[in-house]
DNA sequence: TTAGAACTTAAACCATGGTTGAAGTCAAGC
DNA sequence: GCTTGACTTCAACCATGGTTTAAGTTCTAA
């Protein structure tokens, strides 16, 4: 039992995450080896945070919980697993960047409303007299009213 | 009934998504006004092949369903909703951008396990007589086999 | 005119990622 | 010695975002 060892409480804490999604984690093989004190308590050694710090940035790009544990198992097995991890992460990596240029991309679109939005908006500060400037969506919005209340 | 209007199955296409589920985005009030032919099938017009566009994209920005909805039905109530639905883009425009940073932050720290297996690897490749070169994880994980198999 | 493809509904089912509740144990301070 | 807080287990529950299934209808083309 080493001076950084931490209790359930102090990891969560520490992590800003409930204690609930500790014990959930490890029920679900992300902290293998996680040890138990005299008591039966949890004990978060330092491995077992900087392990945690590995997961939460695996989880902040959207990685499965079961690909997680997959990459902590070969962690474990040892560093004959090395290319395999490697593999996995160069993979990972790669879809992060995809994934980060189709929401840029999508963005894209939502800038788009964003202006037209901001146009309208202004246009009404600017005169509230004409009342017929609907444009783009609004215009198909119109003739769906058209339709669906003739 | 228009020529560009579209069955489900062509809408489906359209989008690339199983037409499962356009129907349950339907039964989620995301497509509200979709018409039916004589016949009772889903008509998807001009405006709601239109709007389904927009969904995807706040789809792809992980925006929910819920939220969604909401902004669908703020299009619906007309152009005296312009300000609720320029406020909601703006800050999900926001939200996204967040997130996007959290994942470039995140990818630096996968970026340092990449460069320490590619280390690893190409120092194999070296030599392959000096079996004892672990190092960061690989020296907490050492001490972790150490704990567990003393 | 009959088969097949394309559609319909409602309800059940599924995976993911947790959260919550009940009932109990343990160590520390009063 | 007794309460209080921090922990334990196990099972049930929840929300999200669909997918699947069963049973039935309808258009299309040979």
């Amino acid at each position: 039992m080493h001076t950084t060892d931490r209790t359930i409480g102090e990891a969560a804490a520490h992590f800003g995450l409930p204690e609930s999604t500790l014990r959930y984690y490890e029920k679900k093989g992300l902290l293998p080896g996680l040890g138990r004190d005299e008591a039966g308590r949890r004990v978060f050694s330092e491995f077992h945070m900087t392990l945690l710090q590995v997961i939460l940035n695996l989880k902040r790009t959207n990685m499965p919980l079961g690909s997680i544990r997959q990459y902590v198992e070969w962690v474990v097995e040892g560093e004959q697993t090395t290319p395999l991890r490697l593999d996995m992460m160069l993979k990972h990596r790669q879809a992060v960047l995809d994934e980060i240029e189709i929401m840029h991309e999508a963005l894209d679109g939502i800038d788009i409303k964003i202006a037209r939005y901001e146009d309208r908006v202004s246009g009404w500060r600017k005169s509230r007299t004409d009342e017929e400037n609907a444009s783009g969506e609004e215009a198909a919005h119109t003739s769906y009213r058209k339709e669906v209340h003739p």
